[in-house]
DNA sequence: CACGTCGATGTCAGTTGCTGTCATCACAGT
DNA sequence: ACTGTGATGACAGCAACTGACATCGACGTG
């Protein structure tokens, strides 16, 4: 078997490449095998063929080894809400932000299940999870504001937004049927408006 | 100076009376001169005349000590769903169960502020309380279910609600003029619908 | 009254998450 | 060749939390 050109000789590097990749990938598996309580630190720095100490200087806890996607999130709903139509309203904006957000989750949707199903068996996490939402929100908002929305407005528009992208992910994620994500976050924006058109 | 008929005699208890108590009063303490990260259980149930060990058979962890109202909170807006007129629509229904809520909060002025302050300063605190408002949240969407109201309004209201409650307490505790947290929910829950109906 | 149960606490040892500090060594630039 | 840098390892240590067992006043029962 001839070796490919772009290969690397591992002899010339010191250490195997991406430990944080192999840090991401060795946690994932393993929190998905026993469960985040029943697995160590030192576990899966061991499985990635490295130390509990090189663990922690790629993630601040044992948790946040399964959020280091959310700050690229919420770079694409800023960019997003800044760049809807200014016709529309702020919580159209954010929906239609959320909306674009759901079509690249789903791209990787067997990961995003695996990991929301992580996180649903495990208290810790969902606590994490539910900052990171909130850290989402407070972003949104800010991007509200710099549309010109004012507050409460820009407060209650993404938080109202992120509690619809919350309701149609877990719709997504259970679901039998194979509805888009995209699809049901408009949905429940939709149940949203009647909501509180006061059906 | 004459003891009190209904004083009772320390020497007839083993221990002092409802170290719980004291371990919150204590924690509360600390937590607002030192913060949470710089003070140790240990430090807790030392002022509160106990040891470590015990502080965890009455708290969950380090965090809970804080939250021990939630059941009650949970329970006082369970209760004001369910009872409110079948007439209303589910989103004013837990406005109402809000509203009644916060009137009780503002009994409790200083100590609500006091505690909020501390949680506002430490992540992990904030953490926590997000997971009790999911809790709340999850508990009022039940009670509309129980009023018959389908999914997914039932939790998109539930989840609406807490989003406005979320911001009108932080109005309230950052309030320099005096409003009523109960009018300033009823404000909050106002300006969602305004935007919602694509104001 | 004696006795046994119970409930709240203490004591102690152990695991694990997480941090500070210093050492190592390939690599890159000069 | 010299030196700095960056990613890692090694090791010690603190604090959160848990399990197991002991203590002893209160309380009900016979």
């Amino acid at each position: 078997m001839s070796v490919s050109v772009i290969s690397y000789d591992p002899r010339m590097t010191r250490w195997e490449p991406n430990g944080r990749g192999r840090l991401e990938l060795a946690a994932l598996a393993l929190y998905g095998e026993r469960g985040f309580e029943n697995t160590t630190v030192a576990e899966i720095a061991a499985r990635a063929g490295l130390t509990e100490r090189t663990f922690f200087r790629h993630f601040a806890d044992k948790r946040e080894v399964l959020f280091s996607g959310a700050d690229a999130l919420q770079e694409l709903l800023v960019s997003n809400v800044a760049a809807a139509p200014d016709s529309i309203g702020p919580l159209d904006a954010v929906g239609a932000a959320l909306e674009a957000a759901g079509a690249l989750l789903q791209e990787r949707r067997e990961y995003a299940r695996q990991r929301a199903a992580i996180i649903a068996a495990n208290a810790e996490l969902r606590e994490r999870e539910l900052i990171k939402l909130a850290s989402l929100a407070s972003a949104i908002a800010d991007a509200l504001r710099r549309r010109g929305v004012a507050d409460p407005a820009a407060s209650l528009s993404a938080e109202a937004g992120i509690a619809v992208f919350r309701i149609g992910f877990e719709r997504w994620v259970q679901e039998t049927s194979q509805r888009d994500l995209p699809e049901l976050i408009r949905d429940s924006l939709d149940e949203l408006k009647a909501v509180t058109a006061g059906k």
